[in-house]
DNA sequence: GTTTTTGCACTGACCAGTCAGTTCAAATTC
DNA sequence: GAATTTGAACTGACTGGTCAGTGCAAAAAC
């Protein structure tokens, strides 16, 4: 059948209520969690009726994967561009790195229920979106990996660090300053939360001055 | 009648009986979530009947909650004596930072599942164990945050550093480089990850060397 | 005229919480 | 020290409610 022939964006009634769709689950699903959140509340939040979220997902699962890959395909993208941005101004690794902890504080600045959603769900196991989840994971992960080992190779950073280690610690520096931030002050500005990250990145904390 | 007279410990048989319960949860919840883990299920995996579950505690949440509070004790618990411990052995503030990073690490080494519900569930909002855990939080972080202040005074750290946010990012970042290391790689040693963020920490691996 | 959405009644599985009854070890009595 | 009592701890079948998912005829949108 095949719809509305390729092109980009499909046909955008249905796009639109799908848009719908996944905007009410994240934010229901961000604050009662996946089990806790019925299709009925998914449903009426999107001002829509029942059948249609069965008539555009599968399956409550089925809605709740496609928005992961959704969500976390943003926020790889907006990695992705950060790096390359700075690749092309002529800045180094430690710019290309900064540039991304702000690409990260952005974009959980603008979703920050999707952040809260992934982060509780990242390291579960036995659930049914678990493939995907670490599908999706690798790719936004590999993305500051691939800086650090960019940054290794020509010798901006120490041989000695351990990338995906390194890679790891620094999304988690990130992503739990933003939700603390998020959730407990929220009234401090983007720069603000950007500058006290970087003076931790760039060891101006402790140690040397 | 006064079965085993006050002493302290309590009733040995009933607080075994909490103990198993408390063990059954929270690799449950790890797993699946809250909401998605039925009392049938910790009953069972406890070895004990549904009704005990009951008998032993209020409501399905209250049992949650005071696991919560249970864990988070041994860890600010936990946390509190390396900062105590490297003061007593006159080492500086970032001696107590590094010890506290080991500490945390031992402790999600001990009890992962425990430590992935807490990161599943902090960021949440309306649910019911909502307020518990904002204290238990704050009583874990405020340790995090006495080391920076009194660091920051006695002029061991900038100035300029911003004691809540730093101490935000430094959790993440154990919290997530932890939780990655359990997940993803289980067979590196707790002395590579811990020389991996030590080494974060002090800024060896950007800026100066 | 085809695709998409609506509204709504229905089903069947599942599950938190209840409660009447059982167990058993320690305390009490004789 | 044997017989009896006590009560905390535990048991598991049962209940009332909830919810994912279905079915379908009619309406709306394109």
């Amino acid at each position: 059948m095949e719809s509305s022939s390729a092109a980009s964006g499909g046909s955008t009634r249905r796009e639109a209520t799908r848009q719908k769709l996944y905007e009410a689950a994240v934010t229901l699903i961000a604050e009662q969690g996946f089990s806790a959140t019925t299709v009925d509340e998914i449903a009426e939040r999107a001002g829509v009726a029942k059948g249609t979220v069965y008539y555009n997902f599968a399956s409550k699962s089925v809605l709740f994967e496609e928005l992961l890959r959704h969500g976390v395909g943003l926020l790889t993208a907006s990695l992705r561009e950060a790096a390359e941005r700075t690749a092309r101004d002529g800045g180094g690794k430690v710019d290309a790195l900064d540039a991304m902890i702000r690409a990260g504080l952005v974009f959980i600045d603008r979703y920050p229920a999707f952040t809260q959603l992934y982060v509780a769900e990242l390291w579960r196991t036995n659930r049914a979106w678990q493939s995907t989840l670490m599908v999706v994971r690798q790719e936004a992960v590999a993305v500051v990996e691939g800086v650090l080992r960019e940054g290794v190779d020509n010798g901006e950073f120490s041989e000695e660090i351990d990338v995906p280690l390194t890679a790891a610690a620094l999304v988690g520096m990130v992503l739990v300053a933003a939700l603390d931030w998020k959730s407990f002050q929220p009234e401090r500005s983007l720069d603000d939360v950007h500058a006290a990250l970087s003076r931790l990145l760039q060891g101006r904390v402790s140690g040397c001055r």
